[in-house]
DNA sequence: CATCAAATGATAATTATTATCCACAAAGAT
DNA sequence: ATCTTTGTGGATAATAATTATCATTTGATG
């Protein structure tokens, strides 16, 4: 998985919603701008209080509207979390690591890729002191293959 | 990290709750014991409907409550997960793997340990189809450790 | 520029979880 | 065994994030 920059990021959304007949309008090209520029890892609400103030008719409906939309079509990754809830990543819509914060919920992306080595490195990289992590996999069971 | 038999597992929770003078009531010892033996990874409800049936006056809250309780104490894994609700973990307590079926929700723990070679044996050892995973790390931020 | 399906926005509904509050019960002292 | 105290259980209300509803408006095509 290459990285594109956001003006590439920005321009592969909204190719992918008019090749699925999907209509650009102001709102969702101002939200996927956010997402395809941010690199907080924003939450809808972050999202629609950014938008909010340059766009006072922005409904917070539509930026949950225009996300569900993106995650349909594989253009923006969801990070579900239960406390901090949902927060979105537009630039690398596929999956990836992430390190967060479980006292500021800050969420950055490492650069790498193995797993007790990987811990380690993790922490020389971000700074972070590491005291657990999540790793889940994520697919079809045999019952749901064979329907 | 070894494993330890549900009979284990819930001595050890208990004498946690022992030591923390935390009471052990009947309520409490019933949620216990269906952490420590079931290995479905169930929900705060799945484990009231399954205890109300025998437990009629069981309440939902007390669930609720005893999970914090052995949460805040470290004898239960959360896994969080906002569409599914979040699922608990009592067998191992510990940060580990889990493959999620993305269909009817299934939770299970496979047995190992590497990352891009572990999605394949992942796929082997569980007959699911991989369809995308979760890797994150959690710990302190640079700025919330030298607070 | 007229048409019309699709999108917006305001709000209600839903769902999981947490907080509240009082009656009650567990564990230790008498 | 009974008393006492303090923690806990249970019913329910509150909270918070997300999704659904639906009347109104709007973008894109012919």
């Amino acid at each position: 998985m290459e990285n594109f920059s956001p003006e590439q990021r920005l321009e592969q959304m909204v190719q992918r919603l008019r090749d699925g007949d999907n209509r650009i309008t102001p709102q969702r090209l101002a939200v996927l701008k956010v997402l395809a520029y941010s690199n907080s890892h924003p939450s809808a609400e972050n999202i629609y209080s950014e938008l909010v103030e340059h766009f006072p008719t922005m409904s917070l409906a539509t930026v949950y509207k225009t996300i569900a939309l993106l995650k349909h079509k594989g253009e923006v990754l969801e990070l579900e979390f239960s406390d901090l809830g949902n927060r979105y990543d537009g630039n690398k819509p596929y999956s990836h690591p992430h390190v967060i914060c479980t006292e500021c919920g800050t969420i950055i992306d490492p650069s790498m890729h193995d797993l007790e080595e990987i811990t380690k490195q993790m922490a020389i990289e971000t700074g972070f002191k590491i005291t657990t992590h999540r790793l889940d996999f994520y697919g079809l069971c045999p019952d749901c293959q064979s329907k």
